[in-house]
DNA sequence: GCGGCGATTATCGTCGGACAATAAAGTGCG
DNA sequence: CGCACTTTATTGTCCGACGATAATCGCCGC
């Protein structure tokens, strides 16, 4: 029912200037997810559907969508026709900030420094809040990297999935959220480092040392050896004799998993 | 000279699936604003001109332009018709984050807990790197703050700015990025709470000690006084007897609330 | 010469219609 | 009931058009 306004300016959005068309139908269509009217996961009506149904041009509508897929609201599976509802993921707006960060020109001692204060914190919430489902995906992370400890490509992506393992036990979705574009910036090249050092076991240790406070629910020691543990990223950089204020750049190709 | 391929298929994208024209057209836009082709601030070709650069129709550079008005690669100045390129600022990032935070019901506890980890290390941060142009506008808030004691909405405003101010000492602009959605759905209600706890003089008196402590450089002070002042943001709400498990909420006026 | 003002031009926002490609839906057959 | 085949619906793209209004130009008077 949500019917876009032909002459009368229901909608007047506070500026005086009158807004273009396909901002009113994208807030229109965004309105309709917002309230349940259109669930996550439906299909939406089709273009022209939706272009008679608010009273526009069919390219108005479409250029109203390119927005909404934008802001994460709609999304189309590849080779898919039909368009599904969503609601904005802070998993897909981390990218964007990512490519911010990066073209801000943040330096790795920026990066360190954030890490230095959420993945401790995280730690100790973890061990706190975490459930058995948390310390099994901890436990099965630590198995996969004791049999991956030559490999840096692989070691890499375990670390990356560690620090989130533990920031998933957390429960908390603002850490989250807050960690995770710095997390993808900050430890690809620091970890590039580390096995250059060939510090993996040093690597995995801390590891070891953090899953087992949080199996004990040991919040004090969570804390204490995720600080250690960032510092020793630190340490690292110093030792590679590499210098942590240059800029971090977006590492490799990005895996897509769902 | 960046031209869209019209057959030879020289921008592969990974899958099989042909990417649609308006999105290799976003991507060519977006590339030459990344390599400084176009530099941010200077405006953009007109449509028309887009168009027949890059071998498309019209309204296919439109839905392009959709797409990075979103990305916040370009803007326009409204009433204006002049499109300017741009670079995607953190900033602009935030207010996404924040309704995807609200949109994932994210709970005053786990905004508090992000602050907790995230304030303290800016204040250290901030007693180390300061200036005195950070200085002189952390003593300017306070001198306001003094004024305006009686006033909850002013004292919001004020007290928001105080910890942006903060964490703008620190240089730190992963710190910022992180912690600016996070801040801006935290305080609000939790002022309108110490607001009618009347514990204004408390909350400047925790500013005074925090921005004393910046001026000394004395990033132990600084951290200690800023995470008593986060605690007390936690003991205000208890002493309201409100839940903090409640979702937090996007602080806009005009809400129905009965 | 130069700043302001009206005329001119360029550009944007929107519309209508068109068409090829192909995903989605329907149909019939074994 | 599953599968191949046909039909329909939908998307992606193009073309052309028009009103509104920024942006620009050119003239005029100071």
């Amino acid at each position: 029912m949500t019917q876009l306004p032909s002459a009368a300016p229901t909608i007047a959005t506070e500026p005086g200037q009158t807004e273009p068309a396909f901002r009113l139908v994208a807030v229109a269509i965004e309105a309709r997810i917002l309230s349940g009217d259109i669930q996550p996961g439906d299909t939406l009506p089709s273009e022209t559907n939706l272009a008679e149904t608010l009273g526009v041009n069919r390219s108005t509508v479409r250029e109203a969508i390119r927005a909404l897929e934008q802001n994460g609201f709609v999304r189309r599976e590849t080779g898919r026709k039909k368009l599904f509802a969503a609601v904005p993921q802070s998993r897909d707006i981390s990218r964007r900030l990512k490519t911010a960060m990066v073209l801000d020109h943040v330096t790795f001692e920026e990066l360190w420094e954030a890490m230095f204060a959420l993945e401790p914190a995280a730690a100790r919430s973890a061990a706190q809040r975490r459930t058995d489902d948390d310390l099994a995906a901890l436990d099965a992370n630590l198995a996969q990297m004791r049999l991956a400890l030559h490999d840096s490509d692989v070691l890499t992506d375990l670390d990356i999935a560690f620090h989130h393992l533990v920031a998933l036990a957390t429960g908390n979705r603002a850490i989250q959220a807050a960690r995770l574009p710095i997390s993808e910036l900050f430890y690809p090249p620091f970890l590039a480092v580390i096995s250059r050092l060939n510090a993996a076991e040093r690597l995995l240790f801390a590891h070891e040392k953090i899953v087992e406070a949080i199996r004990d629910q040991d919040s004090r020691q969570a804390q204490d050896w995720m600080e250690k543990h960032i510092q020793d990223f630190q340490r690292g950089y110093e030792l590679a004799n590499l210098d942590m204020g240059t800029p971090a750049a977006l590492p490799r190709a990005g895996h897509d998993k769902q």
